[in-house]
DNA sequence: TCACTGATCGTCT
DNA sequence: GACGATCAGTGAG
């Protein structure tokens, strides 16, 4: 696994997440990635370790769950070795397994809404609090598979949703998938 | 397709 | 007490 968020993010394009709950077995190919970097004003893990962000921490390839906007859970990758808060958000992926599992937890939308979005990503795949801290690389509930070895072409656009660091060119995303998230001019 | 808004609540100041 | 790595709904162009 990579070194660096930066590195992670690009790796983890076209890479596959895979959810085995109660309700069954869903996975997605991932398309659509942000990295958060240590000293980063923007990244939760600015203001060093709390008892939220604590799995940001992690060696890499460890989740890191938060809940925002009193709505929804959004997903990371820790990305740097033990005690260095480094992450990549996982933004958007097209279904692979289970679509009708998923489509039970976020209701009867087309393929390519179901996971579009930090939030939508987390809901499909049945993610929560519980997630947190999980070793992404070893057996469990929740871990990630190898890509299809396809090469995908990778696009480079600033993060989406932001108030601070907004000008940074930190978000990658498949340029061939028309599964991405964000308005149009960032695609 | 874009802009704006309300919902909703955990976390940190 | 304010705000946030969001989303769904609404209305205008």
């Amino acid at each position: 696994m990579p070194g660096d968020a930066v590195a992670l993010a690009r790796f983890l394009i076209g890479v596959t997440v895979v959810s085995a709950s109660e309700d069954g077995r869903t996975s997605a190919r991932i398309v659509e990635t942000e990295a958060y970097l240590p000293g980063d004003a923007a990244a939760h893990s600015f203001r060093g370790p709390t008892a939220r962000n604590r799995s940001l921490f992690l060696s890499r390839g460890h989740a890191y769950v938060y809940f925002i906007y009193g709505n929804h859970y959004c997903l990371n990758v820790s990305a740097d070795r033990a005690g260095v808060g480094a992450g990549v958000l996982l933004r958007a992926g097209e279904p692979l397994e289970g679509k009708e599992i998923m489509r039970v937890r976020r209701g009867a939308v087309a393929d390519e809404d179901l996971l579009r979005g930090p939030g939508r990503l987390a809901q499909a795949l049945g993610i929560g609090r519980s997630h947190d801290g999980l070793d992404l690389c070893a057996a469990g509930p929740l871990w990630l598979a190898s890509g299809s070895g396809a090469e995908a072409e990778i696009g480079v656009s600033r993060r989406i949703g932001l108030s601070k660091e907004i000008e940074r060119p930190l978000r990658f995303f498949d340029r061939h998938s028309r599964v991405v998230s964000g308005p149009k001019r960032l695609r």
